[in-house]
DNA sequence: TGGATATAGTTGTATAATACAATTACTCAA
DNA sequence: TTGAGTAATTGTATTATACAACTATATCCA
């Protein structure tokens, strides 16, 4: 294995991950975080869900995941509703509001990287989406 | 510009900064902190800095560059000398105990690294170095 | 030259995101 | 039917951060 190669990545993507918490820490107007997002994405995609699963899809911690629900519901994005079949749990599902809330915080994402990147090529930005991909699929798988 | 290249890296830089923070946070025991790497590191390259010019390269605010500077004092990591030219600063300079330190963490990360990327040809990992280098370099310049 | 302004660093305080532990209410299987 | 297991919540602690107030020193200019 090319070693520089492997030092690169290793200090690039702490640094990746200072710039980020920078970018993303002063933001206390914003309507959503990061961790807010995902979740919304979770439930906009695979539809209802509850507590234990979104914490396991997040690899969040239930506890943390059940918290953020709950801001979630206070805000009216997303709706709980019991379990009939199982008391204990609930199924929690992204609201209208909800959705039109993570879609502008999407958009604004979207915006942001497209002028971060504007000056790439094509087959720079598709590689670059492509194994960060696969690098979050190597966490997933070995970690 | 391919909409669905730019899709694929917003959302997948936001779950990597999830997995990585989930990664990053259990660690009680760890003698480094990913702030502290990334300080010893500028100290390391680049010899001594006083706590401004930490803060402006690791883009902190200069308050929590002086606690990280400070903590490291604590450890014996790093060594603070007063600027006998101007005497409301210091200079911060890594020991040799921060250095071993420095480098056992290092080499710790890269470990892990390999173990992710182990699968990967050498084009790939040179290509992913390579990109998040170039992203790093793209948000210090537009953002 | 001396007072106003700027600067390096520290410390107080607040916030956000997280994990772990304890607890509650419920389920299920022997 | 009771005891082990489970979904969720809540209490508590920790960590990393920013902003604001402050101290001590430096610099600038009238």
């Amino acid at each position: 294995m090319n070693e520089k190669s492997l030092e690169m990545i290793e200090l690039e993507m702490a640094v990746l991950v200072r710039r980020i918490t920078t970018i993303t820490a002063g933001k206390r107007n914003a309507k959503l975080d990061r961790a807010a997002y995902l979740l919304l994405q979770q439930l906009s995609d695979n539809g209802t869900a509850g507590v234990k699963t979104l914490a396991s899809e997040l690899q969040l911690d239930i506890s943390t995941a059940s918290r953020q629900a709950a801001a979630l519901e206070g805000k009216g994005y997303v709706k709980k509703t019991p379990n009939t079949q199982d008391k204990r749990a609930y199924f929690y599902q992204i609201t209208e509001l909800g959705t039109n809330e993570w879609m502008m915080y999407k958009q604004a994402r979207l915006d942001k990287f497209s002028k971060l990147l504007n000056e790439w090529s094509d087959d720079e930005r598709e590689s670059f989406g492509h194994l960060l991909h696969k690098f979050n699929q190597a966490i997933n798988k070995k970690m």
